[in-house]
DNA sequence: TAAATTTATGCAATCGGTTGCATTATAAGT
DNA sequence: ACTTATAATGCAACCGATTGCATAAATTTA
């Protein structure tokens, strides 16, 4: 029942010549006639040839394909990513698989080792919370494939991380806060086992350290940054014997969640206490107040992402850096703003 | 410098046996002794065997990839679908190779014509705005492909469709808002080229009808469903001689966009205006008043989608549906609230 | 016009498994 | 002990494209 799939045995049979000819007219191959192109390439659409690329990837050894692994896909900012991945690997003809780790150590060992069985050309990855190692990269590394951090990154010698200037980052959000007036500033943060964690408080100590303010390690709280975790973690912040005038969240969906809470225990935002996120997800821009956070380019770090590890392949000479930094900026809004400015 | 990789012939040479004792043995082919079995295995790990895929792809014709294709994916309720596909997928064992469509007919088109070339074993779509036909399908389909609509479907004797009953959630939107007093009721919808809108808009007629409300067509407006083109609708509206008591949107991006642009108007929701939207995102429960919309369960619909899929690629019984409605519900919150129940 | 180049094409091995059929070794039946 | 059924393994063709090397044809040069 299934037609017969067209080979390029077909093709040169119907044009009595060699399949080593059709192969190499139908890729241009300069050792071609011009004229002998032409009809290859006319009777190949006139048969509805279809290349095989199982056949090709047996002797060429590589499969077009690319892999991405991070923590989850419902997630704005990952999915940006995605998305700056997709469009760039998508025109220059790249496949994309794609998996998810789920924050766990061994979820993402296990979708690195598919993807290593099937052959990727390249993976890039946002690391799952738990992973703590490179362990399970370096089977992929030893056969040369490239690997490219992204976001969640970690120190490896011979792959490059993109990410941004998380300290930086922390820390001009913390001073903003301290601008404002705030003079004792909650930190809630992810997992420090992260970079992007450990980078955020870091900056927040910096900060606190220019404006002459111990660090106090009570005022931060490690937690998943969840709807449902940062609800828990607010609540104990309204418990602490002395409120804080300010807090710092590491992401967008943390600071709603905690925004919320506070009005709901009749704490005024920003007066009482001001709020910073991170992200600029579209719910800083839903909640009331509007948020304060830091913007975070990700379609742009996702385009990066997939055009570093492209190069990389294609061996052109851009392609051996080590990190790759992104600009980010704070983005004021009502969330924190205690002074107007005129 | 490549380190040689490791082919059954290696191991069948390193136990003096036939390659294709190999290959069924590693397969745990029934005909193959039992210790026989047991010393390839661990010949194998030994080595570090690796399959490779595409010589057995070569041979069986078969890749164990599954193909997506959505509009974009920095959308919550896609992103929510693709989890749900992914998790059922790689349990068990497909790959999964994503495409967005941008909601352009053309890039749709030709991501399908891409993994007809990656020769993907089954394809998941929800479809593009543009796309009216079906006709860059049927190479697929001739190949015996199988193909799943997903969300947003169009008619097609072969394929199976994953919907919500939309003409029924748009029936209980509109009935919501006019149990709750409400008389003259905006529609905000997308491009009733697609199943979706144009279903919506004919429960919202259905229910009018029901209270013997007349059908005015001024009051729909099929619009991009963006934050941006939501908020020109909105004005639009407010300059109507006539003010609406109750907007319905077709998605919740756009019907926080008309909350807030109602309220920077001075228009009290729900007490001038009550609004509901559609798919329960998280901004809906952000959103000052709450959102009141549909749930749509998008992670299930695409773990059913994949689940039916690969019903369908292991020829399994329960494939050969024509469609499957997944159940929604209203959730009502403060938006559309007018009469307090006790 | 013969020799030297250049251009166009073909031969045949190769990539690494899979599988129908044949063959051999082992166990069971008479 | 001898045939027959059963289990275990091997042979070799095949999947479809790629590519180094050889060959043939066309063109240029001497």
């Amino acid at each position: 029942m299934t037609k017969k799939e067209i080979t390029i045995y077909d093709i040169a049979e119907a044009l009595s010549i060699s399949p080593a000819t059709v192969s190499r007219g139908l890729k241009n191959h300069p050792g071609i006639g011009k004229d002998t192109k032409k009809r290859i390439a006319d009777t190949a659409r006139k048969m509805g040839y279809q290349q095989n690329m199982f056949a090709t990837n047996l002797r060429r050894k590589n499969t077009n394909t690319i892999g991405v692994i991070i923590p989850r896909l419902e997630s704005y900012f990952h999915s940006t990513v995605i998305s700056g991945i997709e469009k760039v690997a998508n025109a220059h003809g790249y496949n994309l698989i794609i998996s998810q780790s789920q924050e766990s150590y061994k979820k993402e060992v296990n979708s690195v080792s598919t993807m290593y069985n099937s052959r990727i050309d390249g993976l890039m990855i946002s690391l799952a919370n738990e992973t703590k190692t490179t362990d399970h990269f370096e089977e992929l590394l030893k056969k040369q494939v490239p690997l490219i951090f992204f976001d969640r990154v970690i120190e490896h010698p011979d792959c490059t991380s993109i990410v941004i200037d998380n300290k930086k980052a922390g820390y001009d959000a913390t001073i903003h806060l301290l601008e404002q007036g705030c003079k004792r500033i909650v930190h809630i943060d992810g997992n420090v086992n992260r970079n992007v964690y450990a980078d955020r408080l870091e900056g927040y100590k910096q900060a606190l350290q220019q404006h002459n303010i111990e660090f106090d390690q009570s005022l931060v709280l490690n937690i998943e940054l969840t709807d449902q975790a940062t609800a828990v973690a607010t609540q104990k912040i309204l418990t602490m014997k002395q409120l804080p005038d300010g807090i710092f969240t590491a992401n967008d969906i943390s600071a709603v969640s905690c925004i919320r809470e506070l009005k709901r225990a009749g704490v005024r935002v920003p007066e009482d206490i001001a709020v910073v996120g991170f992200n600029n997800e579209p719910i800083a821009t839903v909640i009331e107040p509007n948020l304060t956070t830091i913007n975070y380019p990700g379609k742009e770090m996702g385009e990066i992402a997939a055009t570093t590890l492209i190069n990389k392949l294609k061996k052109q000479p851009s392609g051996n850096l080590n990190t790759i930094v992104l600009r980010h900026n704070l983005i004021i809004r009502d969330s924190s703003l205690r002074k107007r400015k005129h």
